[in-house]
DNA sequence: GTTAACCTTGACGTAGAGGTCAACTATCGG
DNA sequence: CCGATAGTTGACCTCTACGTCAAGGTTAAC
């Protein structure tokens, strides 16, 4: 091993402490550094900390992120504008999450938390209007399944007793 | 009106007889015109026939392929060269379905029909797939919704009593 | 047969989401 | 302290899915 993740130190990692540079994050993730770095620059995934030198320091959080971004992206064909404020409004409940003790200003958290419970809520309601038409697809997809069975069927017939009758005219 | 729409005899229209001009189903897909040449050159909606001078006829069919099309993109994020072949599998559908009489050839047939299966089959999986992946955000987004309402009545809660001991302090 | 409204092809532009060098710089084991 | 491996920014390229003129041909009502 030639070059180890950076101050793996002893003991467990707690999942907000950066250790990942983005070489792993890539190959954990499928994602290519570009990627990775495109994302930061969109403001859809910025590393908390970066080492002296300046490389990215990932955290297991940002991997679970990664991963959410890929899902939302091809399963639901949402554009990273669109995820970003998705993301966005989960960084809000990990804040309010954490800092719940901080009592910093109700008043601000307040408002923060309306915004993220009113993105949240649209994006509840767009996917569950996106279950519905897709459900839709799915049972027209399996009625026409269905018919072309059977018209396989039909057609294994018909070519069956082709065959026999040029047998026949045969002998 | 000045223009109306060509050869509009009497008589009921049969769905795949060609006979709106790309306006009016720009009009009516709400996609624009433009959009309707991109798919042509894409194989994704060819109209049947054009007017002596060149102009595209499209039937009621292809306004539907339309919508069809408007729905895998926007529901599910296909790209257009995967719609193109979900579109096709449908296509062999059609036809399938109308010269069920012309007993052309069998065995061509049933080739056609098994490349037809595959691509259905591929993209039922899929849209299963994807409803279950949703259906799984949809609760995870239910639960966040929960969590902020009850984060919020403790904010008022909070803010209320704040104000509350601030007006003791006044008086 | 003219004319307004509609359509045609062609060419170029653009926004989103990265890919692909290039030229350097950091890290770390030895 | 040195070299292999990994990372950094910057600039330009690509592919998709159209948007936007431009210049000219068609249609149909008058």
């Amino acid at each position: 091993m030639v070059h180890m993740s950076p101050k793996q130190s002893q003991g467990a990692i707690a999942s907000d402490e950066a250790h990942l540079q983005i070489g792993e994050v890539a190959e954990r993730t499928g994602v290519t550094q570009r990627t990775l770095r495109f994302y930061e620059e969109k403001g859809l995934l910025i590393p908390a900390t970066r080492m002296e030198g300046g490389f990215r320091l990932y955290s297991e959080d940002d991997i679970q992120r990664v991963e959410q971004i890929k899902q939302l992206q091809t399963l639901l064909g949402f554009s990273l504008a669109e995820i970003k404020e998705m993301v966005e409004a989960k960084e809000i409940e990990n804040q309010l999450r954490k800092e719940y003790r901080p009592e910093a200003d109700p008043a601000q958290k307040r408002t923060q938390l309306l915004r993220a419970i009113e993105v949240t809520q649209t994006q509840f309601d767009l996917i569950r209007q996106k279950v519905g038409a897709l459900k839709d697809m799915e049972s027209k997809l399996e009625e026409r399944l269905t018919r072309f069975d059977g018209w396989l069927m039909n057609l294994d017939k018909q070519i069956a007793e082709e065959r026999k009758s040029k047998t026949k005219t045969k002998v």
